[in-house]
DNA sequence: CGGTATCCACTTAGATACTG
DNA sequence: CAGTATCTAAGTGGATACCG
């Protein structure tokens, strides 16, 4: 298996996809399963979750500070909050120095790698798509 | 390429994964690129596109009180809005008969579908992997 | 440096009522 | 049925100040 060795979907990957995915993962095997599926994914998908996964996932190990300085925009409460939520989720290593200045490293936990494993498909996506999507907007904003 | 046929990740494939982003699409490119990106995908990840995404891609096609009933907890209102986004992103096709009493339509646009398979993976993890969050959730209580 | 705590402005989302 | 409009409660997130 290759998780990725070429960026764009065609037709047919799309319908295999599909197919792989309804044969093996059916949405109606079990309805609390899928609720809880639902519910991880309610608390994965927002947006600072997914652009820490991803700087983390490029970047390796980062200090706390470093980070702030990847993630632009974000408060120093939010990446604190998003973090101690990663961390209880298992998804990522906190390692603190004793030492002064204090110095704490964090990183992808193995179960964060194969999330961010799984993600890479999206942030290609994203990366390949977003002119196809700024000019839908523009279409819709046009007639509209 | 199978976009997917085998759902766990080993430690290599996460390595290739990894490797293949990192060298196909540095991070560090174009910041601004980069920028836009993580605007994407802030703009994708939230709570309520993510799950209508994946409704959309188990179902096909659905009428808006369907849609409304498979995706559990929506207000009415999130909706309206959140299929509006959508559909403004060229992710979801809005069909409209002139019929009393209205009926209307939504499916994944061919944009979408691309979406949808990239996610695949997402969701696979949220399925296999919810189990090993629970149990991380636990532990971290524990000992917090 | 890497946080925590408090306060406050703003956004968000649910409930409700109404419409084509 | 498939919305829109309005109001309001609750949550979110930023700024600031302070601590180990």
């Amino acid at each position: 298996m290759t998780i990725q060795n070429r960026p764009a979907f065609t037709t047919e990957e799309v319908a295999r996809a599909q197919t792989y995915k309804a044969r093996d993962y059916p949405s109606n095997v079990d309805p609390r399963i899928e609720s809880l599926v639902r519910e991880m994914i309610s608390g994965f998908a927002d947006k600072w979750t997914v652009v820490i996964l991803d700087t983390l996932w490029d970047e390796g190990t980062l200090r706390f500070s470093d980070l702030a300085r990847h993630v632009t925009g974000i408060s120093q409460k939010m990446l604190t909050q998003t973090l101690r939520r990663m961390e209880r989720d298992g998804l990522v290593v906190r390692k603190t120095y004793a030492c002064v200045p204090p110095k704490v490293e964090y990183s992808l936990s193995p179960l964060g790698l194969t999330l961010g494993a799984a993600f890479c498909n999206v942030w290609i996506w994203a990366i390949e798509n977003h002119d196809a999507v700024a000019a839908a907007r523009t279409t819709f904003d046009g007639d509209e």
